[in-house]
This record gives structure tokens, sequence and C-alpha cells, in this order.
DNA sequence: GTACGGGTTGACGCTGCGTCAACGTCAAGA
DNA sequence: TCTTGACGTTGACGCAGCGTCAACCCGTAC
């Protein structure tokens, strides 16, 4: 009987399938699937054989794998259960995001619904002066933490959320600088401690800002509240973070800051 | 003080939300955020309600909503909340999607690694006669069993595998059609029906395929034994579906097979 | 003058096909 | 034989959200 070695064109081997012959046509020109037959015409024909790989590539996409690792299972250089183990593993990690998602969403809605922001929320809020006001007039006078305030209640809200997010942005360079695992007497580090000590030094009413001030002496107190007060240390990933800030600014300051008496040095 | 409403650069503003200039223009020419200044250069330039928005933006896209039900938020079509709590849905249904495909996974890793065919098992195997043959020796005769049989086995592999295919397709039309909300006697099912005897005739060694056989009596009580057996209505999607063929089949028979003993009515 | 750090506008790349578009082939009916 | 219609072919765009060149202009500093 002739029956032997039949092959079929691509929509009956779709069908068979159930897929589309776009689909066989798209792994045709990914090479993941040749056709077993191509006609002088150009037409693609499947014969049982290929019926079984297309089978077996469409399982295992069901499964979620993509073209290349299905690829490499079939030129076997990888074993069918390892790929599936790896893909498996992905699916676990997948599942953790969405979770972490989800209830990051969840803590979203109550804030928003509850008449907060969600920005604010989400921002390190290190610029907010009213939350340490105790700290600061302890420290630098009822004064310094009067005139900080006006200045900072003097701006509107778009204002203000630059100076927050100049904060923040800088909180990130720390974090990424601290976690990268750079010496704090490197050059990307003191460049940060040039950016600190600017931004000190351009609110108004603090030590820093005064002509006269004593910049080095109120930098290196905070450097040390940095790391010894964890609601700032928070602000660059915990005391790990905050003792590298402080490192930083130490270095900086011994080479860039005079002391009390003879204003700044070179900031921008 | 000239300090109110100013703007900077791109580059500024990319660096204290945390993103790139990249992503700035990105949601620029999407009409996301506009630059709220554009210089005669052609420079974009950003303010401080800009930044804010950014950030919301930012916020919004690190939850995982896309750039078009931003838009839609920003744009007052669709409440924060409302937004958010249709993304928890939608991710709530992802994660479901992965745990079944894990489970999957899983369950073809077992499979595969005790030495199973993943694509055997996943494909209904209604085709495997020796799975009924008590049933089809008790019904139709030894002699049917054994050749059919003998043709089953006389095929290779892939030859087999175009036949299970087949049954597959048939299935999932069957199930197709019988979940859609069609008639036994629509066109569409009866063409399924056609389809149907046309298989059972083209088995060698049933009574459908025999010149003089009964092919009516045969398609009927294999009908019935589809909705009767739940191993068989399992292939067409469990009883529902079954009886659903069943239906279609009985009507077809009336209208195009004739009784006992004069041959097949039309079939491909 | 020139070098350098940014700005601009395209345009491709990635994933896996769905979906036209424009055009050959083949079997069947008038 | 011509027509029709179903099916085949090869491009090529589209989608999500930017990353990443590329080619070219701007502004400031040395």
């Amino acid at each position: 009987m002739e029956a032997l070695r039949r092959d079929w064109p691509i929509q009956d081997i779709a069908k068979l399938a159930g897929t589309t012959s776009r689909t066989l046509r798209h792994y045709d020109d990914v090479g993941l699937l040749k056709p077993s037959r191509v006609g002088s015409n150009g037409y693609r024909y499947y014969d049982g054989d290929a019926l079984l790989a297309l089978q077996r590539i469409l399982l295992l996409r069901e499964l979620g794998l993509g073209l290349p690792a299905i690829a490499e299972v079939f030129r076997n250089q990888t074993d069918t259960v390892t790929a599936l183990g790896r893909h498996l593993e992905w699916l676990g990690q997948e599942q953790e995001r969405l979770a972490r998602q989800m209830a990051s969403v969840s803590k979203t809605i109550r804030t928003v619904s509850t008449g907060g922001d969600p920005v604010a929320e989400e921002m390190f809020d290190g610029f907010d002066h009213t939350q340490y006001k105790d700290e600061v007039e302890e420290r630098w006078g009822k004064d310094t933490y009067a005139r900080s305030d006006a200045w900072w209640r003097g701006m509107g809200p778009a204002e203000q959320q630059v100076w927050k997010a100049r904060v923040a942005g800088l909180g990130r360079d720390w974090i990424a600088a601290a976690t990268g695992g750079v010496d704090p007497g490197s050059a990307g580090a003191q460049d940060l401690a040039r950016r600190h000590v600017a931004w000190l030094t351009s609110i108004p009413g603090t030590p820093a800002s005064d002509d006269g001030g004593d910049t080095r002496g109120y930098v290196l107190g905070l450097a040390d509240m940095y790391v010894a007060d964890p609601r700032f240390a928070a602000n660059y990933g915990g005391t790990a973070g905050a003792a590298f800030v402080r490192d930083a600014l130490r270095i900086y300051a011994g080479a860039h800051l005079p002391g009390a008496g003879s204003g700044q040095g070179k900031a921008e």
C-alpha cells in the first residue's frame, strides 16, 4: 500500500494539531520545525513525524516555554526535564513578583481611598523638616528650625516636590554607591558628597547656608545622625548605607570643608 | 526672587525621578506627559508640576499598570482607585494562571522523568482500541476487534500519531460546537457528524468499513455508548458534550444512513 | 577652533504570532 | 476554457515599553 510515508498540506496539519498555518510558517521561519517536504511550488508538506514534533512543541509552549528554549530541547542541547525545571523556577519567581505587586497595589488603594498621597508615601520624605523638629531645635537652635521651616512653607507644592525629588535622587544614588561596593573615598562617592553638601548649603536658615556658619560641623553632625537615627538611616538604605554616607562625608569634609568660621569650600 | 516657576532640562528631571530621558521622550511621544516648555531649539523643559505628574506615572507603572490605563487616569476618565482595583483583579487572574501552569509543568516533569510520553498523556486517547477491548468484543464480536487491532498495530508510530491527532481534532471541534450553543441539526454540527462517520468508516474491520456492514446501527450504537460511558464521554468534554454528539449523529444517520444492509450513505 | 557633554529626531530590537496585502496554484463547475 | 473560490506563498506592519545606536545640532569651556 502506498499509504506509507504520507504527508499533508499545511492547513491539514494545523487543524490536526489544533493550531494555525501561520504558526507553522513561523516555526519554519525561525527554524524550529521544517516541513518534511516542500513542493516545487513552494508548498509545505508535513508527515507523521513532523506532526509528532509539532505536538511536542505545542505542549511545551502551553507550559509557557519560549521558542528558543524549545529549540534547545529539540536540538538535544538541553534535557526536557532540565528545561522544565528551569521554567518551573521561573514561574515561581513570577508568582512571587506578582504577589509583591498585588500587595503594593492593595496598599496604594488603601492609601488613596483614605485621602493619602501615594507619591509622598513612596518617596523618602527625609526632607520634611517638621518630622524632625525636636532634633533640629535641640541641635541647632529654634531659629534654625523656624527659618528653614518658613522657607519650606513659602514654596508651592510643585516646588516642594522638586526638592523632595532631589533628596530622593540623592538617596537613590547613595544607595547605589553603597551597595555597588565602591570606596567612600572614590571619585563617585566624593561627588555624591559634594552634591550632598551643596544640597545642605542651599537650604536657607541652616548653619551651612550662612556665610559665616559652621558648615563643617553641621555636615559632620548630620553625618553621625544619619547613622545613629534609624529614621534618617532609612533614607540611605539602612544603617550600613548611612555609614557609607557618613564616611564619604567625613572624607569630603576633611578635604574640602575648613574648620568653623571660614565659609564653605567648593560647592556647586 | 525669580526662583518661581523654574524648570529643568530633561536629563535633570529624569535623574530626579529616577528614570531616563528616553522614557520622558517616549511619554511625550505617546502624549502621556508633555514638557511644560519647549525651547526654540527643541529642547524639552519640565517644571515642578510636570515632575509631580511624572512621579505619579512612574508609581502606577511600578504597580504594573499599562501606559494607556495610566493615561485614562490622568485624563480623569477613570478613578485611580477604580483603575487599581481592575488591575488588582488582573493580577489575581495572572497568579491563578501561573499556578495552573506550574501544576501542569510539575505533572509533565513527573510524567517525563518516569519514562512517560507527555504528548500521548495530553491527547485524548480515545483511539486506543485496546483500551476498550472488552466492550468492542462484546458488542461487535471478536473478529471486529482483531481486525481493527491488527490494522492499528500494522502502522508505525508516526502514522498512528496522525490518526490520534485526527480524533483529537474531531474531539476539539465537537467540544467547540457543543459549547458554542449551536443546534445539533445545524450545518456545522452535521458536517462534524459527516466527518465522524467518515472517520469510523475508514477504520478497517468495523461494521462501518464493510461494504455490507450495518453502518447505521454501528454509528447509533456508538453514539449511545459515548453518552453512557464516561470514558468515552470524556473525549467530548463530558456527558453534555457527548449528548450533543449523539444527537447530531442521530440526525445525520436519519438523513444520510440507510438501514442495515445497504452500505453507507454519502461519506467522503 | 575645537572638544565635550547634552539635546534632537528617527529607527531597529525584543516575543510570538494575528492580520492584511498582493499574488500564484489547483480542483471543480459553467 | 474561463471563472470562481479555497488555499498556498512571501513580505511587512502591529503590539508594550522603552534600550540602544546613529546622525546631527547646541552651548559652553579651553
